[in-house]
DNA sequence: ATAGGGTTAG
């Protein structure tokens, strides 16, 4: 009796532990660890299911640490102990600590085996996973093989993953969606469709990774064309259609298809919202989040995130405040709202508060210590995280890059264990922000050396760099590399090259580069036509801009501040004052400070200041230092005291430590004779402590960089130089009113 | 009920 009692007892301890066991879990899922936690306390029959539960969870929701105690702690573990403390590791992408475990763990099957094949896959160490592929001792289970053809095809290694795809003795449906999906995701649609074709058979994935292939590629009515086939469409498949509408900006249509969705759950209803948020559209994300029937912590980031895009603080804290489980996704999104608003000690406040950082949110409130200058607060963040990721390290690089650290930037670089290309990136576009040429090329070489190709960002912004700088000579090798990398065809890099040659004066070869791009885009015009402006070749940027009008690309605002820049330096000004009305009436674009800046700029140069002014006047948008900077230059030029002072005082105002303005004025006061108000500037600015920063330019000769300093001796510059730069100062004072060109002989 | 391999949302 009395056993038979005990017996009773424990199976209804082992049917509650059942249950709470399952809540555990759910609430992993859902990730409400905290609460997981308080249920795991609560419990007064565990058993071993209970903490092996506990530890996924845990490992699931970025608190390694505290999994890795409770294993510790556990006073017998079995198989499935080890596996989920390793497939905690490896959620983390802690290989290392997986692979010590897999050492020493008691015994192994095909579970253990398969996730320490995917560590290494995850983290690109194909050798080692394949040295253990070739150990797994079961030859017959697909997973071990499975991951590592998913771990070669993901790198774009068809060849190796196909070889291992034949070797394997029996092969499942994941083995050839694997196979299909190192297609699909590295763009090779032609071969992905081959082999789609050769199945024989298929499921719902497989179609779906057909759909988001196309999608991906840019393929939209292939992707239409394939979905529209797929025999039983799952929830995956519609979402995957969906936000490839989204992608190209067809909302309506996106939202036509989430309407006929026959069964939505929250994966859906989150994309739909998020493609609101995308297109700015917060409102109608927020009329769909309200009607929603679940919402889980994606739907209310995704809000919060959506008001945050849109610069609705208040409203983004007012919902995080409404959110019943803030998890950290949610707190790391408002924080990062802080940090986008300047409210970086407000951020830190929150940080601070927050009791389970994860990666992502040390990341931010580095990279918002970084953004701000503060690298002090960053080191001092960035040494405190227990886990780093590239990203980590990355925003540190970049970091004391634009705080013109170059020597701590390469000391993180150096230190970095697995670099990957953004690492690479950062570095070089470091060096190339603070002008260190060649360390930018050395490290584009040794990037080459360590089996690192260079992807299009890196092309995209050392590109830039050397269009700032008019750095022409590393510019053409670049380009070289580029034709040499296969790069050519990715706008983003055209585009730079574009612009490139525009900025260093080299019109011919950005036609070139413009002629050789299969599709150009708006950027690539906007980028040729302001080439033409800053050239001064105003009549080919009208050409161009008829081109691209009769090729149905319609202008934007940065088309038509070059064009207007155009007209200005060409001295068109009655074509100018046209193509601004044009602009407003015809385009219905509203303009900006810029577009006026380049309407005063224009006006003045030819003497027309009253208008100049009057365009001022009449503006709807407030005028920026570099407006009131043309309305000075013009009126020194063509002797408006008057307005000229007016023009000063506005610059006051905006940058009151500018001394140029300053002597601007106090020259032009001098010019008049008027000596008294000469000295009262000369006041005002010594009163506001302007410094000047002496005025700089450089070329590019023979791959040596030459500068030039106003005021500076001489006698530091090579002979032949100021030999030439005597011949130019004559010409110059041939051609022009001297007193006028004053300003211009400084430098000389 | 807890652990692995292929597809979707922040």
């Amino acid at each position: 009796m009395k056993l038979k009692l005990g017996i009773r007892s424990i199976g209804e301890a082992g049917k509650h532990a059942f249950n709470h066991n399952r809540q555990i879990i759910q609430l992993g899922k859902l990730g409400k660890v905290e609460e997981a936690i308080r249920i795991f306390f609560n419990m007064t029959h565990k058993n071993l299911v209970t903490y092996n539960s506990m530890i996924s969870v845990l490992a699931k929701n970025a608190r390694i640490r505290d999994a890795r105690q409770l294993f510790d702690q556990m006073s017998l573990r079995n198989l499935v102990s080890w596996n989920t403390m390793i497939a905690g590791y490896l959620h983390n992408n802690m290989v290392e600590e997986a692979s010590e475990l897999f050492d020493v763990m008691p015994e192994r099957d095909n579970f253990s085996w398969a996730l320490m094949i995917t560590c290494y896959t995850r983290k690109g160490k194909l050798e080692k996973a394949r040295e253990l592929l070739e150990l797994v001792p079961d030859k017959l289970d697909t997973a071990c093989w499975n991951a590592m053809i998913a771990g070669y095809a993901k790198k774009g290694q068809f060849n190796d993953a196909k070889k291992v795809f034949e070797q394997m003795p029996a092969k499942d449906l994941v083995s050839y969606n694997s196979m299909l999906a190192g297609y699909t995701q590295n763009g090779k649609m032609h071969l992905a469709l081959q082999f789609f074709e050769s199945m024989t058979e298929r499921n719902v994935v497989s179609w779906n990774l057909m759909v988001a292939g196309y999608v991906k590629s840019g393929d939209l009515s292939s992707a239409w064309q394939l979905f529209e086939k797929i025999p039983n469409p799952n929830a995956v498949s519609w979402v995957t259609m969906l936000c490839g509408l989204a992608k190209y900006g067809k909302i309506a249509e996106a939202r036509e298809l989430f309407d006929r969705m026959p069964s939505k759950n929250v994966v859906s209803w989150n994309a739909m919202i998020a493609t609101y948020v995308q297109d700015l559209q917060v409102d109608e994300a927020v009329k769909l989040f309200k009607k929603m029937p679940h919402k889980d912590s994606v739907s209310w980031t995704t809000i919060i995130n959506g008001y945050i895009r849109v610069g609705k603080l208040d409203e983004a804290r007012q919902v995080y405040n409404q959110m019943p489980c803030k998890d950290i996704t949610a707190q790391t999104a408002l924080m990062s709202g802080l940090i986008q608003n300047g409210r970086i000690d407000e951020a830190d406040q929150m940080f601070s508060r927050i009791g389970a950082h994860d990666v992502v949110c040390w990341n931010s409130m580095i990279a918002g210590y970084s953004r701000s200058g503060r690298m002090d607060e960053a080191l001092n963040l960035f040494r405190q995280m227990p886990i780093k990721n590239s990203v980590s390290w990355n925003t540190m690089i970049s970091g004391y890059a634009q705080a013109g650290q170059m020597d701590r930037a390469t000391e993180i670089f150096q230190a970095m264990r697995e670099k990957n290309i953004v690492s690479w990136n950062s570095l070089i576009a470091g060096f190339l922000q603070n002008n260190l040429y060649l360390d930018a090329l050395k490290s584009l070489v040794m990037m080459g050396k360590e089996g690192k190709k260079p992807d299009q960002s890196t092309f995209a912004c050392t590109l830039s760099a050397c269009a700032n700088l008019a750095a022409l000579q590393v510019g053409n090798q670049l380009h070289e590399y580029i034709l040499k990398s296969g790069y050519m065809n990715d706008l983003f890099v055209g585009n730079a090259l574009i612009a490139m040659y525009a900025k260093c004066g080299r019109v011919q070869s950005a036609e070139q580069v413009f002629r050789d791009i299969e599709c150009v885009d708006l950027i690539s015009w906007n980028s040729l036509i302001s080439g033409y402006a800053l050239n001064g070749y105003a009549n080919k940027a009208f050409k161009a801009f008829e081109q691209m009008s009769s090729e149905r690309v319609v202008p934007d605002e940065v088309t038509f501040i070059g064009m207007l820049s155009a007209c200005s330096h060409a001295g068109l000004a009655n074509q100018g004052l046209d193509i601004f009305k044009c602009m407003i009436e015809d385009f219905a674009i509203e303009p900006l400070a810029e577009h006026y800046s380049c309407l005063v700029d224009l006006l003045g140069r030819v003497g027309r200041l009253e208008e100049a002014f009057n365009t001022v006047r009449g503006m709807k948008v407030k005028a920026n230092a570099g407006l009131w900077g043309s309305l000075l230059g013009a009126c020194r030029v063509h002797k408006n005291l008057e307005l000229g002072r007016f023009a000063a005082e506005r610059l006051f105002e905006l940058e009151p430590h500018n001394a140029s303005n300053y002597i601007t004025l106090s020259n032009m006061h001098a010019e008049a004779g008027r000596w008294e108000e000469v000295e009262r500037v000369r006041m005002l600015m010594r009163g506001k402590r302007a410094g000047k920063q002496p005025g700089c330019s450089w070329i590019e000769v023979q791959n040596q960089i030459q500068h030039f300093l106003s005021h500076d001796p001489a006698k530091l510059r090579p002979k032949n130089i100021q030999i030439i730069l005597n011949t130019l100062a004559a010409h110059m004072r041939d051609k022009c009113n001297t007193s006028d060109m004053k300003s211009a002989f400084d430098i000389l």
